[in-house]
DNA sequence: TACTTTGGCTAATTTGAATTAGCCGATTTG
DNA sequence: CAAATCGGCTAATTCAAATTAGCCAAAGTA
């Protein structure tokens, strides 16, 4: 990774840590090995860092969001979770998922970084919106409500169903960002939860 | 309210708006109608400023907390909640829960200052679980294990139920915070939520 | 090979925000 | 009523952090 890429990576860290305003310029600089003066030959200033983050965080989810798309329909069918939809196949996607947002080296700094910052910015507070309220569920949304056209889930709203399925993962999650020793915990809860949302919504009406 | 309470009523109000490290003492001075440096004659510096912000806020839950449980179980066996205990209590009481968090002006905004805090102090994390994670799991808990001791809702797992009723609730408070347009949306998703909720835990197993 | 660009450095400089000094009128209190 | 004390003000002061100036060596390039 060039110079100008640890930098941005290194910010990320620190912003994702203590927020825009007490990270220092310095600080960034001392952790990818530089001193201050010489982040300038790559970037104009601060903030220009932190629009580079930007950029580059709208890109990679931009590609993500690509990328189950182009799939999309067909690899959701591909996947098998049809042929034995069970139990055990929900319980893979809700873990998947959450281990995915809570672990993903990207995710994880970003979304605290946007947690931070996203009372202060409009732009942020809709990426924020964007990332974990509006695609989980509407992603979500198209694979349970392909389950439940299949019959193996039941109900008439498919949109407070994708609710009931993706609002405590994410509770657990900004549980987790905030105290990491509490994982084990919301990973057995979120089990927990995916058995008991498969109880509920499963048995036939 | 003195001057003293009046520089902590408007440094909450920003310090919950742009976060402590973008607000400065003289934005607060300026908001309360002195100079900068006249602060300095009530607070020893600006960190004594968040601190008391801290401590008043310690002592509204207590207070809070106190006065759910004195009432505690009576309360509840008083609120009348059991002898027509129906979709509409349930309702009621989301919709209360979740305004009052929304709404309520000290919650409000001491909620979005823990939220921009919360990775940089290990205090303002611990309260944030406290007043938003723990203690409504733990009284919403004991409301809904009461409820279905009295054979109103079925469940063998009282925790994952409370977790389905408050998830949901939390999910929609973060939305309103970031974007308080979607106060009106939330507020029917709310309704959808609670409805369900009470269709799914509430047919007799 | 010589010229240019790149990316590092140290040593200023600038800026702006927190805090202190010290004055003063109003209010409280012995 | 006189002396504290309170709570405001203006004018410094301090200090830390962002940024700029300008030097230099190594790497790339005509």
């Amino acid at each position: 990774m060039d110079t100008k890429h640890r930098i941005i990576d290194e910010a990320l860290t620190l912003f994702s840590e203590k927020g825009y305003a007490n990270v220092f310029v310095g600080d960034i600089a001392e952790r990818v090995g530089i001193k201050a003066p010489s982040l300038y030959k790559h970037y104009k200033n601060k903030r220009a860092i932190f629009d580079a983050i930007i950029e580059e965080m709208n890109l990679r989810f931009a590609e993500q969001a690509k990328s189950l798309n182009i799939n999309g329909t067909d690899a959701v069918a591909d996947s098998g979770i049809y042929e034995n939809m069970s139990e055990e196949s929900l319980l893979r996607l809700g873990r998947e998922l959450f281990l995915y947002f809570l672990h993903d080296d990207y995710n994880s700094r970003f979304r605290k970084m946007l947690t931070i910052e996203q009372f202060n910015n409009k732009e942020l507070a809709d990426m924020y919106s964007k990332i974990y309220v509006d695609d989980p569920l509407s992603y979500q949304g198209m694979l349970l409500g392909m389950i439940t056209a299949a019959g193996m889930l039941h109900t008439d709203n498919v949109e407070i169903m994708t609710i009931h399925f993706y609002a405590p993962i994410y509770y657990l999650l900004t549980i987790c960002d905030r105290e990491p020793d509490r994982e084990p915990w919301a990973l057995k809860t979120m089990d927990d939860h995916i058995r008991q949302f498969n109880r509920l919504y499963g048995r036939t009406a």
